[in-house]
DNA sequence: GCCTCGATTGACT
DNA sequence: GTCAATCGAGGCA
């Protein structure tokens, strides 16, 4: 299977949010289909990190695109986002869940799962190890508003498969 | 500097 | 259904 290029990265969120389904999630020796995500873009959007402005923490949502925006909340859970949009345009879609042998059914389980860490903040995601596969599959998409965000936009941009049994809850 | 709160989860009533 | 865990980023003074 091929390695995503960054130009699949490097277009409008909500479509890579939605084209990420049925992609294969690497890192190191663990290996998941993405089943749900979640558009994130900067302007515009209150629910956003990088909605404020670049900030330490958001930078690398305006940064280039393909990369792994990694980040630490409620004092013990890291979430993974992949950077999309080009260059000094803030965008990340939100991996939330993976169909795995492991327990990746949620944001902060697949990263404890893959063993994924704030370390690899920034990280290209173009490595035998870590990296995000193409895919011939042709899920069914389903969209619905944003889970756990208090300021939501009033739009679905939360994508995931159709009656896959990993989406999170 | 100080204070609040979070793109969550799991345990408990 | 409710709530604690646990800490750094970000807002504000």
């Amino acid at each position: 299977m091929k390695i995503l290029s960054i130009s699949f990265y490097a277009r409008d969120t909500k479509r890579v949010a939605q084209e990420l389904l049925g992609k294969i999630l690497v890192h190191k020796n663990f290996r998941g289909k993405i089943v749900e995500t979640e558009a994130y873009f900067g302007t515009g959007d209150p629910a956003s990190h990088a909605f404020r402005g670049l900030t330490k923490r958001s930078k690398t949502m305006f940064g280039p695109p393909g990369r792994a925006y990694v980040y630490f909340t409620y004092g013990m859970h890291w979430m993974l986002n992949v950077v999309t949009e080009k260059d000094g345009t803030p965008g990340a879609v939100l991996i939330r869940a993976l169909e795995s042998s492991l327990s990746t059914n949620g944001p902060a389980k697949l990263t404890k799962a893959f063993g994924i860490t704030g370390k690899l903040n920034g990280a290209e995601l173009n490595k035998r190890d870590f990296c995000i596969l193409d895919s011939k599959d042709k899920p069914e998409i389903a969209s619905s508003k944003r889970i756990g965000v208090s300021n939501d936009l009033n739009r679905n941009l939360r994508f995931y498969i159709e009656g896959n049994k990993f989406v999170s809850k």
